[in-house]
DNA sequence: ATGACCATGACAAGTTCATGTCATTGCGAG
DNA sequence: CTCGCAATGACATGAACTTGTCATGGTCAT
């Protein structure tokens, strides 16, 4: 990561003239950094990317005619990963947000930012870090709690008791009656009468249906 | 959210005194908000909310003797979730990024700030935002990539035609096999016959065995 | 067009499972 | 102390599943 950043090429794709302007001449006028390119689409940005030349930053609207922003953001990565991409948009729609991390954004600004923050953005982007409005910062932390916890739901309980978690555990590993009988060191009678009661307790009625539930539920 | 923030209640737990007191003097002087207290420990500042007193904002140490930071902001979050709470710290270390995340941090600075991007980083707290130092925010970004992605690892590939995917989707529904014959439309005996096919595919003799392979590596 | 592969169908023998019914032991709650 | 419940064990019957072996028709590539 560069601790002094010096001659940062910023791209520009933003279809709104005046603010494509308007950025190009602050990226301009700001130390350290310039602003070689603006395109109005993504398309003509692409095609650039795809003749080699290749820009530190890319400041990249959502709300793009043709090839949208996000879809846009993908072929960028997967062509030069190495750009660093900021997203700017005047949304601030969670889902939005969601879509444009996974596609892998390394920044993701509102258009109502200030020029200063802007210029900041930049040069936080190209020393490897990034930049995001507070505002969105906050709607990725909590969809990130969520997609933790969404790894360990709780289990819903269905009254199982422990001796029948674990024959459920063992005919979850493929084991027949009799194996799971000789693994809990009891009567393949007894792994049986169990299995009534599990198959009660889930609502099912057959050992790929008690087996099924129980997996995806994360029941073992 | 508000827009302006007005007498933001700030608390700081630190045990570095130094730091904590020139922190507690530039809040304090900085307009629209105070700093009431400031502990050297975890311990007092979780007593002190037992007690009623909420704050806006917590800025918290990570690295703090006896109850450690992150552990303070897990109970934090559980007495007063509407606090808001700022990790301050010096390390830049993933997996401490990953367990504050997930502990549900606010925000996140570097101790390295200056102390305006402290301040500011406090207004966006309390106005509903997440102050995040790009170098922390680029991290949080590859784990949520990463995460995203381990929702959904490609599935393995046994070689199964459609059929016996078709097959083994209906026994993940607990349907027996007379049943799936019937929705499929073809005879049991063809069912039993992909159902070979399937076992020696995956490597089980059950189908019990077909069905937890099947769930647990995403092939249904 | 010949072989490889998939989908289909079938029969038989042996194994395993589901279900109904019953009984014993031990433990904790009322 | 008695009742309920979990855990254990059993028998019998009918249903479902596994495996071995065989066969037909279609598609696709060499």
């Amino acid at each position: 990561m560069n601790d002094l950043p010096e001659n940062i090429t910023v791209w520009l794709v933003e279809d709104n003239e005046i603010y494509r302007c308007g950025l190009s001449r602050a990226i301009e006028s700001a130390d350290g950094m310039f602003c070689p390119e603006a395109f109005a689409d993504a398309e003509s940005a692409l095609s650039a990317v795809d003749t080699g030349m290749i820009p530190d930053v890319i400041l990249l609207d959502v709300g793009l005619p043709g090839i949208d922003g996000l879809t846009a953001l993908k072929r960028f990565a997967k062509i030069a990963p190495e750009i660093r991409i900021v997203l700017l948009t005047v949304f601030n729609d969670t889902d939005k947000i969601f879509k444009a991390v996974c596609a892998g954004a390394n920044g993701y600004l509102l258009k109502t930012s200030s020029t200063d923050q802007v210029l900041n953005a930049v040069r936080q982007a190209a020393a490897g870090g990034a930049p995001m409005d507070p505002q969105v910062a906050d709607r990725v932390l909590t969809l990130f709690n969520q997609l933790a916890e969404a790894k360990s739901p709780p289990p819903p309980d269905y009254g199982l008791s422990p001796r029948e978690k674990q024959i459920l555990e063992q005919m979850a590993q493929g084991l027949v009656n009799k194996e799971i009988a000789d693994v809990l060191g009891i009567s393949p009678h007894t792994v049986i009468n169990h299995l009534r009661s599990i198959y009660t307790k889930l609502h099912v009625n057959t050992n790929t249906g008690a087996v099924a539930k129980a997996i995806r539920e994360g029941l073992v």
